[in-house]
Formats: structure tokens, sequence, C-alpha cells
DNA sequence: TAGATTGTTAATCGATTAACAATC
DNA sequence: TAGATTGTTAATCGATTAACAATC
């Protein structure tokens, strides 16, 4: 178990490297070099190598990696089989849109429930996904431990439904309330999803040569 | 006009300027320091007076920064004030929630339609925006120019239509569709919003020490 | 075997941090 | 004025790229 911190910037390329290699799976693809996996991500096969040297050694000389298992591997970096389950804080518009529309699973994580205040949702399911009252938050993970919270509540409540859900035993947030959330405790992961900053990314970036 | 190569790292964080600032003004502050900026932000004062100094000189020795100008520089620099339209390709889910909760108007664009194909949304008005046939794209677009199309498509669909954005004169993707675009078009920007790299990100880093 | 390609060490490049003269 | 804080140049740190021996 070699025990040396990976950088950021590793980590962020870790889904990417899943991502490609599952479309080469699907595409039937067996095997594939470093140069010709760079070549299709555009980064460079030295790039690849390191990033992979961080985790251990999945290649072949002269051969390459097989694409499947290599794939497998990153699965498991990335936690996909450790059986994470997640809940939705909010069913409002964007809660519902992940709830009907993105597959937690994909991600080998498990979508559990979904907590609102609105009479117009509570007792509902959604995309097969139970909608319960938040009051009811501490009971059902007490019962039904989680290890993510995906907030998609109202600004205003991001930073007390954030900290119960710590207080609850949450180890990590998927925070898509646009505030900074602020928890004191420490051991807590945020995953910030701020559409606004991809936006205003795009706006410079389509504004500069004008 | 000084045209050095901004990085990407600098124009990742100028959003997040633009929001703090935005922050500390709605909260009544006047004039901060880059020091205190950077602890608020968890950045370091040099850094901040260092990306800063890539577009001009906003501040005053032994003073600080006056937040509301400073604010209103980066939000010139972004192509807030630009003008920049959008549309969004896909009224489904994703494309409701944007529709009805997104505020473009906070990051200076404004939102001028959605298009989609299915009769049970076309014709339709959500959150005071019209939906059209995905049909009469080209016809409104030769009418009504927009600088960013909001791809939140089926992922099958989502390269032909990427293809007839560009064509239309589109020049910004912000592509929802967990699908890597490829365009032969070479002036045209593509932001990506993977949801999934997010998450998966995420399930590494609570994974991590377990 | 010869060719291909890995994992890793060394070299380069770029980004962050520190230092400081300028000055409000 | 003295204190504070900027913009910028130099130093450091980290990440990317190149090179190459090991080996399938």
């Amino acid at each position: 178990m070699k025990k040396q911190k990976v950088s950021s910037a590793v980590i962020r390329r870790l889904p990417r490297y899943f991502r490609h290699l599952t479309d080469l799976h699907l595409t039937g693809v067996e095997r594939i070099s470093s140069s010709a996996l760079g070549k299709s991500m555009g980064l460079t096969a030295s790039q690849i190598r390191q990033d992979l040297s961080c985790f251990g050694e999945f290649g072949q000389q002269g051969y390459g990696y097989n694409v499947d298992n290599l794939r497998g591997e990153i699965a498991d970096i990335l936690g996909m089989n450790k059986g994470h389950t997640a809940i939705i804080l909010g069913a409002g518009n964007l809660g519902r849109a992940l709830m009907e529309n993105f597959h937690f699973d994909r991600s080998g994580v498990a979508l559990a429930a979904a907590f609102d205040v609105s009479p117009d949702v509570v007792g509902q399911e959604r995309g097969g996904v139970p909608v319960y009252h938040v009051d009811k938050l501490e009971e059902y993970l007490a019962a039904h431990p989680a290890s993510i919270g995906v907030l998609t509540v109202p600004r205003g409540v991001a930073n007390p439904i954030a900290a119960r859900l710590v207080r609850a035993g949450v180890k990590g947030i998927w925070n898509f309330t646009n505030t900074e959330l602020n928890l004191k405790e420490p051991g807590v992961i945020i995953e910030n999803v701020h559409f606004a900053d991809s936006l205003l990314a795009l706006s410079y970036m389509i504004s500069e040569d004008a």
C-alpha cells in the first residue's frame, strides 16, 4: 500500500481515464498503449504512465494496457466498488433532474432516497427513489447510513442542512448550491459544482478574441 | 492592451473572485486587501495580486482594492458585459431545471430560447423562456444570433446538434451531455460539465482513507 | 529474436510563493 | 509622516515531459 499523496491534478484525470476506457471497451477495443490513449485524450503518453504509476503497475511492456482490466483498476481506485450510498437533499428541479436522469449507479453509487419539505413531493417517488420529509433525515440515516449527501436545496438552507448531514455521519457532500459551505468538521469532503463558474469561464473564453 | 496568454488556472479562479467579491459587496464590505481576500478564499495574497496583474492594476498601495470596483473589473474581464445570448438545446429535466432555476442573467448571459422535439414541451414557455421545435433552430439563429449553446440533449444526438450550432455561428458550447464533442471547427470553445467526473472525484476522496 | 512499450528517473517547464521597492 | 499594501521581479516548488533501461 504505497501512500504517497496523489495530486489533485491526477485525481481530476482519473474519471476521464475511466470514461475513455469505458468508451473504448464498449467499442470493442481490447488493448491500448499509453501513446494511443494519450492521443485520443489529448495527453502525452508520459503523463498517462506517470499518473498510473501513482497507483500501481497495470501495463505490460511491449503490449500496453488491457482496456477492460485497466478500467476495472481505475474503478477500484475511484472507490466505485466501495458500495457508496447517496441521498439527495432538496427535490426541486435540479434534485429531480438528478433522480430521474443521472445514473448514480454508473459511478458505483447507490441513490437511496431524497428529502424535501414540500407536500407536493414528500411521499412520492421520482425515478424510483422515495422522497421523505427532511424532518426524518436523522432518523433515516441512523437506519440507513449514507456516505454522500447531494445538496440541491436553496442557498439559504445549504449550511444548516450540510451541518446536519455531517453530524449524521456523511463523509462527502456534493454541493450544487452555489454557496461556499463552511463546516467545522475537518474530515468531510466537499465537492462543489458551480454552474455559474463554469459558464463564466466559457464566457471569458469566447469573449477573449472579439 | 497587454496580450500575454492567461493560464487556465487563472481563468478558473476568476469566477471565484467574482463570486466572493459579490458576496462581500452584498455584506456591505467596501474595501479589501489581497491578504484578507486570500484568507477568506484559501489563497495566498501573492497569488491574488499575481492573478490580477494579468489584466491590469486595480488596487491602491496602502489601501487595497475597492470591492465594488474590482468586482466590476472582473465582470468586464469575464465578458459579462458583452451581451452574450444563450439558447438551450434539449428541454428535458436538466434543460428545464436550468431554464427555471439557473440565473443566466447573473452571469451576464441572456437566455433567449430553448429547443426540443417533444410535442409535450414545444410551444410552451418554461421560466419565461419559449421552447421551439429544433427544426426551427437555423431559422431562429439567423434572426436571433446567440453566442452560447447549452447542450442538454440526449448523448446520442449531442454531436449532430453541436455541429448544427457551430454552423449557425455559435461561439461556445456549454456541454452537459457526458460526451466528448468532436468538432472540426477550431474556433469554437467547449466547456464540459461532467457530473460523473465530479462525483467520481468525490468518491475517490471519501474512499481514500477507509 | 526484434519491436514495442512499459515504469521510472532525470530534465524542463510553468505556476505559486516570497521578497521588496514604490507609493498611497 | 508612518503604516499599509500594492505591482512586480526573483526564488521555489510542483507538475509535465523526455529519456532510457528493463522486459514482454
